[in-house]
DNA sequence: CTAATGTATAACTGTTTGGTTCTATAAGCT
DNA sequence: AGCTTATAGAACCAAACAGTTATACATTAG
């Protein structure tokens, strides 16, 4: 599966979303879901993973997984072709979280 | 059907990209692909269209399709919360295209 | 060594998706 | 008015997807 449609499922982008706080265990990850099966999360996590968006490693009997922002860049990029086209007010928020992230980095 | 299934499709993908160039009508679009029948495109066309993702605007007998990037802008917020995590070197290409970018519009 | 834990895989199932052909609709042409 | 063109919608189908339960496989704990 490609990078688009790992992400087009909304229950992988708050698996996402979680990996981005901190790195989690899969086990973390099936009990911050409620009506889903660890069986399921175990699937959803295999497509993260092929898709380069995450990355696992063992700890024990358990599996950690990280997040790969790296994996997000095709995504970002099919997307900046189109920036040129945006109106310039869809700009504005983009521009602060580059601010921000400046400052961190320093 | 939400963005991000929208554009997970790459026939779909395709189309934008066609239409990042220059509106095009149904038929145009239809001619473009190879291998897809012209009411597949017509679905394809209205998912986009529903997704927010291309305007639509009657002339005669034709549809004429143009991009709406507005429609793009939930996609890219979304990955901007994961731009904080990126190496430094994944940042160089936007970088260039938004220096272009502000070229352009000047 | 055996039992328990953590997680992936297998097999199966209902739903969604993308495609098809056929038909309907609406505007232009003669 | 009737024919043609452009495009959407309906009905249908096969493949892909996300979920389930049951099972296998390591690793740690007792």
């Amino acid at each position: 599966m490609d990078t688009f449609s790992a992400v087009a499922d909304p229950r992988r982008r708050a698996m996402l979303d979680l990996l981005a706080k901190r790195e989690r265990s899969a086990g973390e990850l099936v009990s911050a879901f409620s009506g889903i099966s660890q069986p399921a999360v175990s699937k959803h996590l295999r497509i993260l993973k092929d898709a380069g968006l995450v990355d696992m490693r063992v700890h024990a009997q358990q599996r950690i997984y990280t997040l790969q922002p790296k994996g997000l860049a095709e995504l970002d990029a099919w997307i900046a072709k189109y920036k040129v086209f945006w109106p310039d007010r869809l700009d504005s928020l983009e521009r602060h979280l580059d601010k921000n992230k400046g400052a961190k980095k320093k």
